[in-house]
This record gives C-alpha cells, structure tokens and sequence, in this order.
DNA sequence: TCCTAGGTAAAACGAGCGTTTGAATGCTAC
DNA sequence: GTAGCATTCAAACGCTCGTTTTACCTAGGA
C-alpha cells in the first residue's frame, strides 16, 4: 500500500488530487480525503493549515514541475533558429502530456487543473497568476516572436482560445475512448499531435 | 424587483443560474439560492423535488431555446450551397453568443455550461446527451461533409477541440478585458470572429 | 532516564447542508 | 360564504461539513 512508502503529507495530496479531480473543490470533503489517504481527519489542518491551504498545494506540488519542464523545453526549442510554432506549442504540451502519464496519478491533475480553468475563483486565480504568470509571460513573448504579423489584440485572443482548449483536451484524454490496438500511450500521443495541428493552424489564420 | 414580474420556478432557476455559475453546483446552496430569488427555502423541493432537479431545469430552460436556435441557423447555412467552415461555426456559435447577451442572466449561463463541460458528472452527462445529443449529431455530419478528406477519427478529434475551446471561450468572454471605447456587444462580436476564424483555420489543418 | 517536540488519535464543536413536515395562506369555482 | 386546491411559510429533521481540542504515542537529545 501507499501507506508504507509514503509520508501522511504526501498522502493526503494523492489523495486530495484524486478527489478534487472526481468531485470538485467544494465537492469532496475532507473526511473523504482522510478516508481514503488512510490518515487521520485532523491530519489535514495540521499538516496544511485548511482546506483552501490544501488546494494551493495539491497545485504547487505538480506545478513547480510542470513549468519547470515547460521553461526547459521553451528554452530548447528557442535555441534552434529554426524552430517553428510547432516547437512552441510542443514545449507547452508535452511536458503536460508526461505529467499526466506518468505514475501517481498526473492524470487526475490535468483535470483538476481543468476544473481550476472553469472555477473563477478569484483566490486560486491569484495563487496561479503569482506563482506561475511568469511562465505564460515566456510562452506569449515567443509566440509574439513567431507571429510578427499578429497584432497584439489578436494574438491575446489567439492564445487564450489555444490554453482553453488544450485545457480542455487534455483533460478529455480518457474520454474520447480510443481505438481497440492502441495503448493508452500512443492514444496520447496521437492526442498531442492533433492538438499540436490544431493549434499551430489556427494560430497562423489570415 | 424581479419579484414582482416573474414567478416562484421563474426566480428560483434565474438565482440557481447565477450562484451555479459563481460557485458551482456544489458550491452554491439552496440557502443560498432560494435567499437571492426571494423565495421560501422551501420552494426548490415543492417546485423541483430536489436539488439535482434543479439543476438539469437551469439546463433545459436555456438549451431548449439555445439548440432550437442552433438547427435553424444550421438549416439556413445548409441551404446555401456554397457555404463554408465558417458558416457551420457561425450556426453553432451565434445563437450561444446572442444567449451570452440577452437581458435575464444569459452570460452566466455559459459560464454554467463551461462547468458542466469540466465536471464529469455521469449524470448530468447523461441528461446533456439524451436531451440534446441529436444536435451535435447534425453538426457533425454538416462537417463531415465539408471536410471529406479528414478521416472520422481525425475530425472527433478536431470537432471535440472546436467544441472545448468554444465553451472555454464563451465562459471567458467577461475575463478578457476590452479594450476603452469598444462596447460589450461589440467585445463580443469580435470574439466570435476570432473564434470562427481559429476554429475554421484549425480544423482545415493539413 | 526523563524530557521534549512532532506527529497521530478520537471526539466534539458550531455551522450549514438538503430535505421534510404541518400549519397558514391565497385563490378559484361552486 | 365556503370547500378545495395550490402555494408559501417557519421550523425542524438528521446528517455532514471544516475546524478545534485534548489526550496519547514515540523517537531522539540532555
């Protein structure tokens, strides 16, 4: 079980990340957190201080690393000249792609992040926009880069529209159900290229 | 007031409608609710039976209309032969963006709609497809017939991107800040010109 | 060995939840 | 007028919520 190889803090973010994916915010508790963290209900408040504390942290957790791997790739993908929107959009997507293949659960995050996305909440808007604004600025300033012909109005709009529905696709991954013969991974995969397609063309509409 | 003009059922899914998309459904009580259409707690139970009620009639009060509104402007862009991308988008988003304006809490509604998208709630799921699947059926076929050199896998994967990024940036036409001296209307015309022209470029992709 | 600090445990707090009840209203038809 | 019905109302139901309290356990340093 989880619960010999990992701390009762690190079990109750699994755990968090899994129910908030499934039930919401406001709609999973934290007694069925404990409950299935197999930790104490008391446990949250004094590991996290409160639930809302919780929530910043199940997103601190994956999201250091996420942008980590995003500004790595971004840097990558800069370094050759040549390097098209493609790059760019594979530098934002792919990192996100792996997180949510890999083990413990980053699947569930995407969603969760999904559900962040669709959730104005104005607290956790302010969480995100503090901790990670300064990689969307990157991301934006490269695509500005790469679409001299853009006005700045447009491009705004442009890139919203592409985060919305990458936020939205990845968190469909498992719904759009995938041909029989095709792993899970390569469904993925599949996914992030037509994304990438997707994308990079609407991107470069007259 | 609104008191005066509408009934108890008419108060009720207006003030649901709003708390819904400010809080979710989760997050918004009927206490809430029923205090801010200045009805009896009471009345959601007597006049919905239960909160789930509620909640599927906030759907089909607006998507009766909205869907109705979609096939007709479907059926006109059919008509004309030498019609595009543009115009099948057009008819799909027009009537949403018309409902995102109307007097009576139109905006919040999409905002509703953009949850309902993120949750993966089975039940609401179920209630969107058995009420309104037939329309996403003729959208799809109109496509497919514009676009016969795309696969059928090809074009769900696009047309599931198209319909993420428009509920995404249907729900965000508030988010985005216009510019001084452009009105609301206006904002939001451009914005569904941006999104035609993203959308028809994206799925036209080599 | 005792002390201490960090962590866990069970239990309870008051508040708010969705729902139900039963009496009080208002309205329509006779 | 009054009977009958639909609606509204205040109050309460049992339950779950996030949080707090208090006691207990268990290393590790003096």
């Amino acid at each position: 079980m989880n619960s010999q190889h990992f701390s009762t803090k690190e079990r109750i973010l699994g755990a968090a990340e899994q129910l908030f994916a499934r039930l919401g915010f406001a709609g999973a508790s934290l007694r069925q957190v404990t409950a299935a963290a197999n930790v104490n209900l008391a446990a949250v408040n004094y590991h996290f201080g409160s639930k809302e504390n919780l929530i910043n942290e199940v997103f601190r957790r994956r999201l250091d690393e996420l942008n980590a791997h995003r500004l790595q790739a971004l840097d990558e993908a800069l370094k050759k000249p040549e390097s098209g929107l493609e790059h760019l959009l594979g530098a934002f997507i792919q990192p996100a792609l792996d997180l949510s293949q890999d083990r413990g659960g980053g699947g569930a995050f995407v969603r969760v992040l999904a559900r962040a996305y669709a959730e104005h909440n104005d607290a956790l808007r302010k969480f995100l926009s503090d901790n990670y604004g300064h990689v969307m600025k990157r991301f934006h300033a490269a695509f500005a880069q790469r679409l001299p012909d853009l006005d700045k109005e447009e491009l705004y709009w442009r890139l919203d529209i592409v985060a919305g529905a990458l936020t939205y696709a990845m968190a469909d991954f498992g719904v759009i159900k995938r041909k029989t013969g095709v792993t899970e991974q390569q469904h993925r995969e599949r996914a992030a290229e037509h994304l990438i397609r997707f994308a990079a063309a609407g991107l470069r509409a007259p």
